[in-house]
RNA sequence: GUGCCCGUAGCUCAGCUGGAUAGAGCGUCGCCCUCCGGAGGCGAAGGUCGGGGGUUCGAAUCCCUCCGGGCACGCCA
């Protein structure tokens, strides 16, 4: 139950019925009407900014329409005091058991406390990963398969049936690259030429990855097949199978990687597979079917050398017409479909399925694609569909402040696999989620794992572990209790009477907009905050208990104010662990 | 040159889609604690929200413009 909510509802009525007694002009638009906790606790536990909004379609100042709204609004359940503020807020003090209440809603609720329904149930396409089937994921993967993950659990948890995608980019010109390169470190393998020349080929560009990581699919292959490829020549015969088994290779590679990071897609699309399915045709056929298609001739790009440009006619798509600087290529001078061409295709495969909101998180690298992606898929719903891209900016990783060398040339980089193995998964996911995604981030491989406030991994984890350990007490100190969930709703919490306490239980409250604001927002990054500010207030109220002995949650003497606290110490656990769940993290019992 | 993103305290960043006196952590300064309810606590100083215009009851938030940084810029993906 949502309390902001539940009142904003109230309001509307209250703006409703003067507006049926003609109190007020009929039809006003209460869109804008916000219920929220005000910005300062002491102005009252709910403001609304509604005389505000009202005033100048009602035509008087925003005080003389709150004055009209102040005696309704003192008759709404549970509101002990109205009084008007500042330029015209409306601040609405309520009973304190409105705030236990809500607290008794998590204790039933569990994890599941804070989930919404403003996604009604529509089905929300959220592709992310998506990486080359050409090497191992770095650290740049990372970030975008956490962000994405976690927008999805998210966008589930208020409400969208979300479907989880990857998109395998298993047919274009660099999946041939690769398989060169696979075949000259099978070569190599075979013994039939040196690292020598391989780095040789690598410098004279014949080939684009040089990674080691090559050589274990080399010796894969070499294990499988012999040396049958070897004398094959002819590119037409062995770039295929090759290209094959290490899309193949890699793809395994990948979805263990994903999995080590808690990471499950619903669907994998391929490139290839839509291609070969002829929908790269149909999809343009389409648009060509619209006259969206033409052939033409770019400009050259301006403020670049165009030291390589020709003029020549391509067969274009009119991007210009929605919202596009120029309009983009579908066809490259071998004939062959660009991967704008297979993109569209693939996004029109997308609403095919059903879906009209589409999300994608890419690499910020990729900005500059956003526009006619979304200008394609304007074209192929009328403009009923929507696209949301999440750029993800940069993650540099350090250690101690020191940058890690990465050089993907040389084919070192940290790969997730490394982030995963040196600090855990979980560390990561939290840490990935600290940041707007728009934002560059700083991994340091010694703050992360640091036991101290600075760190919001250990922060919230070590405010979820004090909980348990509470727990770990309480048995001990009141053998028969009822201290499971259930039993803890039934406390007597007018128990909970100290401000700090009521602070907590008014942060607890808040958790469902919060999961409602930051899902519309698409920025998981909100949550991490929230539990971040929880966790602060939890562990504020702790050490009050450290001076204060009266204050402590279990007091020996006094089993029911005891229970009532350990109401309140269970549902900051279960908020908290609600919101690892969205992150995808575990909440731990103790720290180690 | 063009487009997108960013610019908030000394540093790293929040700021709930236009609301009240712009917040937190670190750092600095002052006081307290040395306790396994432990991996510190309390308080203070510190801001022309990059600059300048505009929109309105009200702008860090929206629009314009300039400055500074990042990314991208026909047939790569």
């Amino acid at each position: 139950m949502n309390i902001f909510a539940t009142y904003k509802t109230h309001i509307d009525a209250v703006v409703g019925a003067l507006m049926a007694e003609g109190a007020l002009p009929a039809g006003l638009d209460l869109t804008r009407v916000a219920a929220e906790p005000p910005r300062e606790a002491g102005h009252g536990d709910i403001s609304t900014n509604a005389a505000m909004i009202l005033a100048k379609p009602v035509g008087k100042p925003p005080r003389a329409v709150a004055e009209l709204l102040v005696e309704r609004l003192k008759k709404l359940p549970d509101v002990t005091d109205v009084s008007i503020a500042g330029p015209g807020f409306i601040n609405l003090k309520i009973n304190d058991d409105l705030w236990r209440g809500a607290l008794r809603d998590v204790l039933v609720e569990g994890i599941r406390y804070g989930n919404a329904d403003v996604g009604k149930g529509e089905p929300i396409n959220v592709e992310y990963v998506s990486a080359n089937p050409t090497g191992p994921m770095h650290v740049g993967h990372a970030r975008g398969a956490v962000v994405g993950d976690a927008l999805a659990n998210l966008l589930a948890k208020a409400g969208f049936k979300v479907t989880k995608e990857y998109y395998i980019n298993d047919a274009g010109g660099q999946v041939d690259n690769v398989a060169r390169a696979l075949r000259m470190r099978y070569l190599q393998v075979l013994g039939k030429i040196t690292a020598e020349d391989v780095k040789g080929a690598l410098e004279r560009k014949e080939i684009q990855y040089g990674g080691e990581y090559l050589m274990p699919v080399a010796e894969a292959l070499a294990a499988r097949d012999g040396d049958k490829w070897a004398a094959v020549t002819d590119d037409a015969l062995w770039i295929p199978p090759l290209r094959d088994f290490i899309v193949a290779f890699m793809m395994k590679i990948v979805k263990e990687d994903l999995a080590a990071m808690g990471i499950h897609h619903d669907v994998f699309s391929s490139e290839k597979a839509l291609t070969v399915a002829g929908k790269v045709d149909d999809a343009l056929a389409f648009l060509e079917g619209k006259g969206l298609t033409y052939t033409g001739v770019l400009e050259p790009p301006k403020g670049k050398t165009p030291d390589d440009y020709e003029p020549r006619p391509q067969l274009l798509f009119k991007a210009t017409q929605f919202g596009d600087e120029i309009d983009r290529p579908l066809k490259k001078s071998n004939g062959s479909w660009t991967y704008f061409a297979a993109d569209i295709a693939y996004h029109k495969d997308k609403v095919d399925r059903g879906f009209n909101t589409l999300i994608n998180i890419w690499g910020a690298d990729h900005g500059g694609y956003v526009k006619r992606v979304a200008a394609a898929l304007k074209a192929l719903t009328d403009g009923k569909g929507s696209l949301d891209v999440l750029l993800c900016q940069m993650v540099r990783v350090l250690n101690n402040g020191e940058p890690v060398k990465m050089s993907k040339r040389s084919g070192t980089f940290i790969t997730m696999r490394d982030l995963i193995e040196e600090v855990g998964k979980d560390v990561v996911r939290f840490i990935m989620l600290t940041r707007k995604n728009d934002a560059p981030l700083d991994f340091d491989f010694a703050k992360v794992t640091e036991k101290s406030r600075e760190n919001p991994v250990f922060y919230v984890q070590y405010a979820h572990a004090r909980g348990r350990s509470v727990f770990r007490h309480a048995a001990e100190m009141f053998k028969g209790a009822d201290l499971m969930d259930k039993g803890l709703a039934a406390a007597d919490l007018s128990r909970l009477t100290d401000s700090d306490e009521i602070g907590v239980l008014r942060a607890i409250a808040s958790w469902p907009r919060t999961v409602e604001s930051a899902a519309l927002a698409h920025e998981p990054h909100r949550l991490a905050f929230y539990m971040y500010d929880l966790a602060s207030a939890f562990h504020a109220l702790w050490n009050k208990g450290n001076d204060a002995a009266e204050l402590r949650f279990l007091q020996p003497e006094d089993q029911a104010v005891s229970l009532a606290r350990l109401a309140l110490v269970r549902a900051v656990g279960l908020v908290i662990a609600s919101g690892l769940a969205v992150f995808g993290v575990e909440p731990v019992e103790e720290m180690r």
